[in-house]
DNA sequence: CCGATATCAGTATTACTGATATGC
DNA sequence: CGCATATCAGTAGTACTGATATCG
């Protein structure tokens, strides 16, 4: 296998881990945005709304360093899920910088919804993988995304 | 490894392989951006000029189906690259719908130094792994990235 | 005063959709 | 005519930089 130059890459950019992660990241988020848009969320709108379910009330900078999503964006996406009725965001009353932004109802039924459409879609993404390939994978890349561990 | 809560994504999104991909490719991209701007390329510049090198003389449309750059991108990019004299773009005389696009001597000098930066920038975001593993990691994306094979 | 929070305006890169002209 | 090539105009989603007001 590490000698079929395959018909995608020539053999320097193959080698490249970072060109072959982004093609990768773009065949995964295109089947994931394409099953979330049958629930009307964009990827970036399942993560949050997955984040706030787990982390129950939690203030937007804790929702941006946990997610590693640029608070500035996590603004956007709250604005949006909020307007869905996805999520509530009320002042902190102990630290009246921060809004704690909790799941609705609403929203805890959609995010069932996405869940599963997410997983299948990450499913299909690594379909040519043995489970045991698949959680491989998994650990190899949170090595990556969290180098510091 | 398995059940330590990483700090960086709660657990449902972190199962998700897209979601890591993207964020791995995210630091990817960074560093190797980051990297090639030193030599005022880009990283999909690089990645085209790299197909350039290897394929020879090559026909854009070639050049799109290999890197699965989309065909209209491979345009502008090859545009900038010819602005720079690092390749040159001559009609086909035996199919004149045809560019045969190739390297030239700028810039396979440039590639050179290209190509070291970015090893240099993968070697950086893949440092937490061990040489086996990066391996793992090419194997892995590659048959993801290519479902078919 | 300094640091954290939330918000706003704008930009860069990548990836995509649709349309057009030309040559095989 | 059908198909491939190259080009142009525009859009979407993600990630980023800088600035501002408020609160602790």
């Amino acid at each position: 296998m590490a000698d079929t130059p395959a018909p995608y890459a020539p053999s320097r950019i193959r080698a490249l881990p970072s060109w072959l992660l982004g093609r990768a990241a773009a065949r995964g988020h295109r089947l994931v945005a394409e099953a979330l848009a049958t629930e009307g969320l964009r990827m970036m709108h399942h993560a949050v709304l997955c984040a706030v379910a787990e982390l129950g009330p939690v203030s937007q900078a804790e929702l941006g360093r946990t997610t590693g999503i640029d608070p500035k964006d996590v603004v956007a996406l709250v604005n949006d899920l909020q307007k869905d009725g996805l999520v509530t965001r009320t002042p902190d009353p102990k630290d009246r910088r921060k809004n704690a932004v909790e799941i609705s109802a609403a929203g805890q039924r959609r995010l069932h919804r996405t869940q599963r459409l997410g997983d299948e879609a990450n499913a299909q993404l690594t379909a040519a993988l043995t489970d045991e390939e698949r959680a491989q994978l998994v650990a190899l890349l949170t090595r990556i995304v969290a180098p510091g561990e």
